[in-house]
RNA sequence: GCGUCGGUGGCAGAGCGGUCAAUUGCACUAGACUGUAAAUCUAGCGCCCUUUGGGCUACGGAGGUUCGAAUCCUCCCCGGCGCA
């Protein structure tokens, strides 16, 4: 088992992440590994808040730019290039911080999320997305009883892709992977520490509408005309949500610029379930400024985090004795 | 001033005598998340009570008709439109 030390650093969209990130990683000889399910994507830059190259501060970046928008990347994908970083990273002795938004994606890395090992079937689906929503949800029954118990039996996404696994499976039983150890530590061994970026809710909001209408201004609206010139259609462009799905309804006059009260409310949205993604995660670390994270990254990395259960970081950095 | 159409829950907008605390969409709140995760999906949403149940207050205001009214009638207030 790896316990080379990770930073993990969380936050809701327009919470400051990148900016964290880069300081932590000057003040302690590290680099980033994005976490971002857009940024990924050549191209996609003002819409998806990519960093650029002189906001890195000569800091290394990785899980940038890795994909053609063209085609979806996905989650496994993700785990594969992830943890290729993650390993160089370590094997350099430098500090690895993951930061980013997609929390799904930061799990995949950790151990949370074991993807089962059945890649996406495309004529499948398509013979699949044609039936009923109930006879999806029948159909997984008849093939796996248990994984039918727990899934959300509305959510035809997730049926269909659980029927391909049971399916290419030809499970006798369930799906279903109790394991969620990863390579790098586990629930018992947190060898990471995660950082999140607390906010007032008002201010977020306000950040977040900020910033919208400053990439309206500056460059969001060429940069969809010129990914839709270069070929991605405006499903596709819909299908990345947000500014992208915005953007390419203004370019097709479906709605108007005024309209962006829509979109402000769109990323309202995304910024709380993301939040809510990370509420379940008892172990972040919340903090409300720079130095905050600084002291917490220095204990982390200066002792083998043997923790007593139930302990936070937080409060073992500063009852060290009690252990 | 006359005529006419309308005033419904935070908003939009159905309902047009009982099955209406009131379809639906949005907003709001909470939540899910097994290769699309900025995606996708779920629940709650007048107030009170422990319930698949009960009570209270509600559809501009005040009266009335009726066993029963958001729905019908009268008057009043407010808005749109037409004619003066």
């Amino acid at each position: 088992m790896q316990t080379s030390p990770i930073i993990v650093i969380v936050g809701p969209t327009s919470s400051g992440k990148s900016a964290l990130a880069v300081r932590l990683a000057q003040k302690f000889n590290g680099e980033i590994i994005s976490a971002d399910s857009r940024q990924v994507y050549k191209g996609l830059d003002i819409g998806s808040g990519k960093i650029t190259k002189r906001e890195m501060k000569g800091i290394p970046h990785h899980l940038l730019n890795v994909a053609n928008p063209k085609r979806t990347f996905t989650a496994s994908q993700y785990q594969k290039l992830g943890n290729q970083a993650l390993a160089q990273i370590i094997k350099r002795g430098k500090v690895p911080i993951i930061c980013g938004g997609t929390g799904f994606y930061i799990d995949t890395l950790l151990g949370r999320v074991i993807i089962p090992a059945v890649p996406p079937n495309q004529a499948l689906r398509i013979k699949l997305e044609k039936l009923t929503t109930e006879k999806l949800f029948s159909k997984l029954q008849t093939l796996d009883k248990i994984r039918a118990e727990n899934i959300d039996r509305h959510n035809r996404r997730r049926l269909i892709r659980a029927i391909e696994i049971a399916m290419a499976l030809k499970s006798k039983g369930s799906t279903l992977i109790a394991s969620k150890d990863s390579p790098w530590g586990s629930k018992d061994c947190p060898c990471w520490l995660t950082i999140g970026i607390k906010l007032d809710l008002d201010k977020l909001k306000k950040k977040i509408n900020a910033r919208i209408k400053f990439r309206i201004n500056h460059g969001l609206i060429a940069e969809v005309e010129k990914l839709h010139r270069n070929g991605l259609s405006w499903r596709r462009l819909d299908a990345l949500g947000l500014e992208y799905r915005f953007v390419a309804k203004l370019l097709q006059r479906r709605v108007k610029r005024e309209e962006i009260a829509g979109l402000e409310r769109s990323i309202w949205h995304y910024a709380k379930r993301q939040m809510t993604w990370w509420k379940r995660d008892k172990t972040i670390q919340w903090i409300k400024n720079y130095k905050e994270a600084e002291r917490l990254m220095r204990h982390f990395l200066a002792g083998p985090p043997r923790l007593e259960r139930g302990t936070t970081l937080l409060e073992s950095a500063v009852l060290p004795l009690k252990l």
